[in-house]
Order: C-alpha cells, then structure tokens, then sequence
DNA sequence: CTCTGTGAACCACTTCACAGCA
DNA sequence: TGCTGTGAAGTGGTTCACAGAG
C-alpha cells in the first residue's frame, strides 16, 4: 500500500455535527456563486462575510475533511466546490422519491430547487386509486406505493420524501424503511420511529409557524409588563 | 399596582432558546392528543417517554413560564395545553399570509396542518397577472403583491409565509417587511436580509435533502476505508 | 505580510441529582 | 412516597488567538 503523498479530501472520522452540516450546503451554495461570478479563491473571511458567519467557523467545519485551502492565500473556488460536492454526496445524481401525492407532494415533485441541487426525483407514490397513472404538471407519474420495494431497488433511490396526513406517516416510514431505503426527510408532524440505521429528518411546517407566532407572543407579553 | 398571590404564568424573563420553542410546540401538540384522550394530569416522565426526550429537559422548558406543575401530581393537561397555546401565541387565530402562488405557494395555502393549529391563511399574493384573482382548490384567493400593505393593516397579518424563487425573495421580503410584519417563514435557499426587529425563520428544502445526501455520503466513505 | 488550521477558552444546551413541596 | 423545580456538572458547538505555512 502506497501513502498518498497529500490525502486532499480526508473522511470526516468524528463524527460531523448537523450544524456543521447545514453549513456546508451553504458553503456550496456560496462557491457556485462565487464560481459563476468568476472568481478563483476565496478566504474564510470573504465566505463569512457574505454568509454573515464567524470565519473561525467555516474553517474549522473544512477542517474536518482535511487540508482544503492554501495558507496565506485561502481555497480555491472550482476545488472547494468539488470537494463540497463529494462531501455532500451531490457529485452523481441522487435519486428521490415522494410519497404522497396531495398538494405538498405533488408541489414538492415539481419543485425546481431540488433538480437544481442535483436531486433527481425519481418517482411519486400514493395509494389512492383516482391518482395512480396521474401525472403532476411537472410530468412526474404517480404510482401505487406497492410499487415502491421494486423500484427502489431498480432505480437506486436513495432518499425518500414523506409527505402524508400525520395518521399515515409511520405505516408509510415503515413501508419505506422495509423497501431499503435509509434516508428519509418527513413533512407530516409528529416524528415517526425509525431503526437506527435510518437517517430521519423533519420538517415542520405548523411548529416553524408557531416559532414564530412564539417570537410575536414574546414581544406582545415583554410590552405588556413594561407597563 | 396590585401584587398577584400566584402568578400562574410568568413572561419569560432570560430569553427562551430556539431548542426549548420548537420543543414547546411538540408538548403542545402530546397535550392535544393527551386531552382528547381523557387524560387529566401528566408527569414529565410520561411526557419523556412519548416524545422521546429526557425529561429534566422538559420541566426545565417549562420552567421558563412559572410553576406550571404540582409537585408529587405532574401537570395538568388541559390547564398546561391552555398556557402552552398563551405561551405559543396560538391562543387566538394568528393570520398568515403566503407571498408566491407558484406550486408550493398554493400547496402550503391549502395545506390543513395551518389551519388545524390554529392558524389562518388569510390571504395569497403573487405579481404575475394571470394569476392574480385565482382561486387554489382551497379557495384562497390570489391578490396583487402591491395589496399587501393595506391588506396587512386590515385583516392585522402576524406571519408572512415567503415561497417565491430565490432572486425574487429579498425584494419581496423587504415589501413584506415594509407592510410592517414582524415574523416571516422562508421558503427560498439564501437566507434574506432583515432587520433586527423582525424575525426570519428559514426551511431549505433543498439543503435538507443535501444533509440527507451527506449521511450516505458519509456511510458510503466509512465503508470504502475499512476495506 | 496573509490566511489557514487548531489548542484553549468560552458559552449554551442538556442531564444529573437532589432539595422541597404535596 | 411521587414528582416538580433547580443548582451543579457534563457535553458539545462556537469563538478567540496564535503558531506556522506560503
């Protein structure tokens, strides 16, 4: 066994957090900009500033997966952006599916930001029988969710998105946790159980809002005792 | 001024963190089921146990907003739903409005889980002109943008839910901002500016995915190192 | 001199453990 | 005894500050 003479991209042995995580989209985001704008390197300075960041932050997330930048110089935009990509398991196509064809399914499959990003939606699964062989305006095809085992395995799909009534998440997780799939990012409220080998993500809409109504609650309650 | 014997419910004095705010919703949410179940009082061990989380951590959030509990009993459920919707602000109808009538825009118009938590899509702006005086199959009808500064002193909007593509997103957060609404939910990549008075709240639906992505990625890496 | 990578300090959230009340 | 509310300890993410490479 050789040693490579400089191990340019290191994988990450502890553990990542999902701070650091959420940032490093951010970053990608950032160097695709900086990247089509033209500009070559970039200084963890310059990155936090346009993400208003601290820029200790961004290099100690790089950090983690090896030496990426030049000292005295910064990173590269094009090599830090090629990197981040293979970090962030974009540099292929990412296979997607989305159960639930509703409103929110069915937006989701058509919506532009996630073919932009490199996510490939793949199929679209429900169980109602008016909406099978239906497509979405985007010309996504629903199937029936018996389909699912099959095509996960045929079309590789790596993720699957979630988007059903609350009472049918968990049967609909345990459907897609049983077809293989081991990433699932969940739009019903109300966290499902999933074995530990599957990475589950929420995403709740009615709890962001009531966030915010919080945030405003605060502020009504904070003037109402100064008085 | 007159000294309260019991005050009941506290304003949160040290400001709450973002992790005990979205934790409250979830109790919220366990009380709700807990009390259309017939359940009249609950301990935060029991609590722990269905949400999964430690329960120190919950008598600690709950802390925050006075004695809310009985020593040797637990918490009343219905009296601590009724402080958790005054602390959460969702004690009345909160109006949203939603800026973009695209896919999402009008999904998330429609979409029941607002309106089951008390919140009340009041209205959806867009400034293409062929959708302007549409309605979504939900019935919300679809207004010009530039109606939303009289429409947001009218009907008093508390939130402003932004689902428009990532260029138009900081024009339309300033006019939101400028309609003098203080809480904004956003829905495109690319954090947006605002001032400090009004809080923004973020959901990316594309990085989520992305940290998805990077736990396979991560899997697949861990794996290709211990051959 | 500039800018990275990182030990050490800092800070915030979590958990333990127990005093104190019913 | 049972369970809350909370000081104190633990854990982990962030920021500082600087050694060291270019």
């Amino acid at each position: 066994m050789r040693a490579p003479q400089k191990p340019r991209l290191r994988a990450a042995d502890d553990a990542v957090s999902e701070f650091t995580t959420a940032r490093l989209s951010l970053y990608l985001r950032c160097l695709e900009a900086l990247d089509a704008a033209g500009t070559r390197t970039v200084s963890s300075t310059a990155l936090a500033e346009r993400l208003r960041l601290n820029a200790a932050q961004i290099r100690r997330d790089l950090a983690h997966f090896g030496e990426l930048g030049v000292r005295g110089v910064g990173y590269d935009v094009k090599e830090l952006r090629r990197h981040l990509r293979q970090i962030l398991g974009v540099d292929r196509s990412v296979h997607v599916a989305i159960v639930g064809a509703g409103n929110l399914g069915r937006a989701l499959a058509d919506y532009a930001g996630f073919r932009r990003e490199g996510f490939d939606i793949v199929s679209l699964f429900d169980t109602a029988r008016e909406k099978i062989g239906q497509s979405t305006r985007g010309g996504v095809l629903v199937r029936h969710l018996r389909e699912l085992p099959a095509l996960a395995g045929r079309e590789r799909i790596d993720i699957a998105v979630v988007a059903v009534p609350a009472e049918a998440a968990q049967e609909v997780v345990d459907a897609v946790v049983g077809a293989g799939i081991r990433a699932i990012l969940n739009f019903a409220p109300g966290t499902p159980h999933v074995p530990s080998h599957v990475k589950l993500r929420n995403v709740d809409l009615a709890l962001s809002l009531e966030s915010l109504s919080f945030f405003l609650a605060q502020e009504k309650h904070a003037k109402a005792e100064r008085s």
